[in-house]
DNA sequence: AATGAATGAGAATTCATTCAT
DNA sequence: TATGAATGAATTCTCATTCAT
């Protein structure tokens, strides 16, 4: 075919690299399988993408470009705090089973053999949702909706730390299976059941008021 | 007669390779540049395993049973849960600035080029800490050390996930960029401070009691 | 209704040709490239010309039938031999600053990848200059205007070997650097100096008389 | 073969590069095929030499460690000028006959296609070259061995054409056919006719005396 | 048994040429 | 007719693995 490359064409390539990106790793993954089985040849695939590094980018930014949907939706609620974190759980479930290579992307840039590009995609992956977060959290403390003595930084950074790893949880292979190992084999088949603990984990953390339990006596470190 | 490599020998050997494969990942890891630098000759790293992968997974091996070592303390120690939690914070703080490589290998068979190994592995890795977190929570839990609405499989799932990704923002380029952007650039001179906010994270999750603080009339959702 | 090339697109396009084959070589050169700097499509140039060695002949003959018009000045000339041939040294550096790609092209053929042209080309190109070179020596042989005891063809070819060599040291980039490793960085900034020695050595090549300086005694060997 | 390759084999290796650079050039020369050629894997030829560029170089220093022992007789003659001009182009025969290809990887580098390496090789080869024949000229001249109206190291410079052009001339397809085009078809059958023209030509330009023969009244131009 | 040179399959990338529009 | 996107064979270079010494 020489007719110029739809877009939905531009996107079945695109899908075809993350997915052998995801499954396979940066280096693994082989730009010829790739090119036949998005069904172009490979000469078009470098006329769109310079080398094999900057196709994996553009599949890395396209699997970005979902997830940060996640954190818009965030952004936007007017719901109290635990009312949105429990939106954005069920939409972090959602649409990691709809794509989870999309979060499997970005977990292949944490490890050793996309190391190049960390710094670059750090400040750009995370920039947003630590501000997001960290100004959630400080205004939640402010509004005394949350507990006074934290770190607002530092709880949005555990706070990401959890949905980060649900994610790959929901996504990766093997984090699948370590999932399955905790929580038990038919774990995926009751996400409400994931969401109504996680919501618990994350909601005493933050709401937790130490005058109220001081009596209960088990701070028996630091305090 | 077959002069065995010392285990000062094998030790140089994997500790080279767990080093070349956490900075370059299983696949552009070189066997032959691995061999160099551990001054043997590639001939006999292929005498005592028999392949690449084999190899890898010794070096993962080593690595594991150093992280083991962590939890071995956990299980072993006496005091309150609190106080053994913070003991692992030090240790996880300590280990994973004497040794990163290890925790890079860990993160490395997480992400897509070693998917084959994921099943299996995740067992072999997880099975301890699911264990001993989920009894270690579930007792606490029949003491009343900790609240009682809630699943301990979940809640050691969450612990795990939490510790486990403060191993990595320590150890994983990519991690400490994004614990920076986070918490600052100077996050990492301060180790005292993470600890005791991941501890009153932990801790609040694991103690909160909601009767207690039911008067503040937050709990919009769910409740 | 083929709307045919003008003479002037033609010309862009071959200088184009000339310019990328005399910079890159036949084999480096790339028709997309060239089509691109024409300002072509790679159709229309693949319309006229069969492949890519169809269209390096035609620039190479472009080429050519410029260096050609240098021979027909001298051709033309009344005047006698050594002022025909000072003429021809000017008209050598005049057109080699003007176009040195035109030389260019001509040595690209005499290498290794243009090989299969070769006994073509040699055939085409050479032969007048062979022809006019060795009828102006004959008849100047003739005249006595030039020593008596040379083999014409033989001298016109070492003649035109000189005025070759002169032409690659003004227009490559190899020949510039070698010129001036022999005769000083400033060489090209005095023609007038390069013309009047070259002319030199022609002059007493060709009207060297033995017997005017054989009492000189230093012909030691042949006489 | 497992074995150390011996300096036989080295030599076979880049004797096969000569030959095949030589034949198609730099960049259309095929390194699988040299391999091949030469009995050998491609990868122990990138063992010995980083890549095709390295290996072309190697090929090349080959060639003109040869080509430098014809320049070495030169120098090291005690004989008179014109003896040792004509040990040289003797020697000139000799080795362009046994190497036509040594002097074809010359020719190479200077086309287009190695133009990268033009000034850094043009300092290299010919810097030696350009000193021994001026040193050479001048001292002749100095000596009242030639005539003293001229520029050393533009009559080196035109000395060095003349016995490059002869080189080309026996060695170069291309260079072949004009030759034969000019001198005839057997030319190359009778080198000591070549051998006298070419002597009496430079024998000539060097020892002209111009007041011995002003009264021939030719000197039409510049005079 | 240990060595490490040699092997060669495999992967990224280029570009002359085609041909649907 | 003109276009220029698409093709895919061809080429360079790498590196896990072998095996003669």
């Amino acid at each position: 075919m020489l007719k110029k490359l739809t877009e939905e064409q531009k996107s079945v390539i695109l899908e075809t690299g993350i997915a052998e990106f995801a499954e396979k790793g940066l280096n693994q993954a082989n730009i010829n399988v790739i090119a036949k089985k998005a069904g172009i040849s490979v000469g078009v695939l470098y006329k769109y993408y310079k080398d094999k590094d900057a196709f994996f980018l553009a599949c890395l930014r396209r699997s970005l470009d979902f997830l940060e949907a996640i954190i818009a939706d965030f952004m936007n609620g007017e719901e109290k705090m635990l009312a949105r974190v429990a939106k954005m759980i069920r939409a972090l479930q959602y649409y990691s089973r709809l794509h989870p290579n999309y979060v499997n992307m970005y977990n292949e840039i944490t490890s050793g053999s996309s190391k190049k590009y960390a710094p670059m995609l750090a400040r750009q992956i995370e920039g947003v949702s630590a501000k997001v977060y960290t100004e959630f959290i400080t205004k939640a403390k402010e509004n005394s909706d949350i507990r006074s003595d934290i770190n607002p930084m530092m709880f949005a950074f555990f706070f990401d730390n959890l949905l980060m790893m649900m994610h790959f949880s929901y996504c990766s292979e093997y984090y699948r299976e370590r999932f399955k190992i905790y929580c038990g084999e038919d774990v995926f088949d009751n996400d409400a059941l994931i969401e109504s603990e996680l919501l618990k984990f994350i909601e005493s953390a933050f709401t937790f008021d130490q005058s109220a339990i001081v009596h209960k006596g088990q701070m028996d470190i630091k305090s």
